[in-house]
DNA sequence: GGGGATCTTGACAAGAACTGTCGGGATTTG
DNA sequence: CAAATCCCGACAGTTCTTGTCAAGATCCCC
């Protein structure tokens, strides 16, 4: 299991704003900010660590702000978690010890057995969704009219793909 | 997603210890904390909150010390985390606040597709595992040859159980 | 059986480290 | 020069850790 935080929260909805932007000129922070309801300075910081982390692209000057640096469908959950919140070791093991001298190798082990059952499952789902799943996610929720999400401001930002294209 | 820090690791620790010599006297917190190498006060608070929980019962006085509240079969995991960490709220949602108003309840809905079905998948984990099953892991690593977490401390405790009785 | 001495948990609180939040600049772009 | 981003540091709140003291339980000695 791995340490998760609003960070992670921010960030994530910070890059799927991104995501349902993608293609557009770049988005200032405060613009992002605004839209999911988020600190200004300290969505500064978390979108630093993902720009350190080359997941997104920060362009200087009026006309400035971030875009996603490749493909939504080539950028996962994963990335943004572990870019945001930095080392991303497991907090839940009995025997966190164990696991950082790699000591605990064999496949009936305790420690690998449970611990790492559980953050293997964590990474599974974590590496296995991209932002273009979150994306279609979003705009199949739109879609469904008995959902109360779609009043919600940042699905606003989906209108972009019907109406500015 | 719940809230899982240090605190989980260690109550998960001393709870498997205290599993592991089910039946036996009370075990001070001295002796639980040395032998998995926790801080002693940090952990008495802890053993603290899982005596509120009543998970471990507590009895003072020489050959006083803590033991299981009930058989470690019907003891989960989730049970120790819920205690230790307290609310356990989901903090890895891409809309918390979503999540807070009770607003997404369609099946499609995007919050509810990703977010809780991470949440749903950990809660499956943590509350389907007892502290008998992580025994059993336990016992059958000791087993093991070719697993290095056998001269560990913490499995030393699974000594008691062949020679003490 | 009474009085300590000893061993244990329990509660409070103080200090270090980290997180979340914010402002003031420095730096780059147009 | 103006607009926008980045970098540095300050501040409260929380978590992690340790320390101090009080309270309960057992044992021993008289």
């Amino acid at each position: 299991m791995m340490k998760l935080s609003t960070r992670s929260s921010y960030g994530l909805r910070a890059a799927l704003t991104l995501a349902l932007h993608h293609g557009e000129p770049p988005r200032p922070a405060a613009v992002l900010a605004e839209g999911n309801q988020i600190p200004r300075r300290y969505l500064e910081q978390i979108l630093n660590r993902l720009r350190r982390a080359e997941l997104v692209t920060a362009s200087r000057g009026p006309g400035g702000g971030y875009g996603l640096a490749r493909d939504p469908g080539r950028i996962t959950v994963g990335d943004i978690v572990r870019a945001v919140e930095g080392d991303l070791e497991p907090v839940l093991c009995a025997f966190p010890e164990l696991k950082a001298q790699g000591v605990c190798a064999g496949e009936k082990c305790f420690c690998q057995g449970f611990c790492q059952e559980m953050e293997r499952t964590l990474t599974r789902i974590l590496d296995g969704t991209t932002l273009a799943d979150l994306r279609a996610r979003a705009l199949k929720c739109r879609e469904d009219s008995t959902c109360t999400c779609q009043g919600m401001e940042i699905l606003s930002g989906a209108d972009s793909l019907d109406s500015a294209h």
